[in-house]
DNA sequence: ATAAGGTCTGTAGTTACTACGGGGTCAAGG
DNA sequence: CCTTGACCCCGTAGTAACTACAGACCTTAT
């Protein structure tokens, strides 16, 4: 496998070109070596070190976790139990976003079904004139 | 009631001080009366409509969400059918997030509870390094 | 009179990107 | 050999929705 170019890198992790850049500038991803004519080149290492980050991404873990994670993950740290309380403290606000939509839905949901019933005033807009919740 | 200054209606309406200043520069709030040395001055119209724009903002309207909102809320438009729609497709994106945060929820959890388990290795790290998502 | 606290403007920082502009480079076809 | 199109470079600015200054001015109370 030969070196690959930043947008061959891009698709094979599935990350945004522009994004791997990015990543680079605050350093997520280390500075690679360069061709003559300056052009980066990732070999497969990188690859997996940004589908790493991808993937945690995707569920959810900011940039400083991530950091962390990447940390967390280099050999010679055996380090479960850090990344159990970082997944810990995740999973919790997680939880906590998920209670708040549930609310929200409930909001939402329940403004809609008074305005099926066909009151004359908006029930949306009165909700969100004067806090009445229920 | 006399006129209130920033400050005052900031408190009044639980929204930040600096939002509110924030809130006329995009149009949300309109330019207000200025007293002789150049202080804002605000009615109880403006305390309605900001403490308005924060209920919505809580349940997640976006900034423009908020201007349609408004707009179709002004005396003589009869449209809470337009309200309706606008609400639907919010509580639609909220349904949609509830429903990734819970298969969020899922990954993290079976990851937390297979390091309870004393794997070897790190699940949470072997997920991340290769979407192995059972 | 002075000190504390409120207000003014404009700008910059936050998160995690995305998009641009103006330029250099590379590979393939004619 | 040259051109065309696709790729790459860098730096900057834009996105959402604020939040946080800095430095100046004003008001209120002691």
């Amino acid at each position: 496998m030969r070196p690959l170019t930043i947008g061959t890198l891009a698709k094979a992790s599935g990350v945004h070109l522009e994004t791997v850049r990015y990543y680079e500038r605050i350093g997520l991803m280390p500075k690679p070596s360069r061709t003559a004519s300056n052009y980066r080149s990732f070999g497969p290492e990188h690859v997996e070190r940004l589908s790493f980050i991808r993937r945690a991404r995707e569920i959810g873990f900011s940039i400083g976790e991530i950091k962390e994670l990447l940390a967390l993950s280099e050999p010679g740290r055996a380090s479960c139990a850090e990344v159990q309380t970082l997944t810990a403290v995740h999973l919790g606000e997680v939880r906590a976003k998920i209670a708040d939509l549930r609310k929200l839905e409930a909001i939402l949901t329940g403004a809609l079904e008074r305005c099926f019933a066909g009151t004359p005033d908006c029930p949306v807009l009165d909700m969100l004139a004067s806090r009445r919740p229920s």
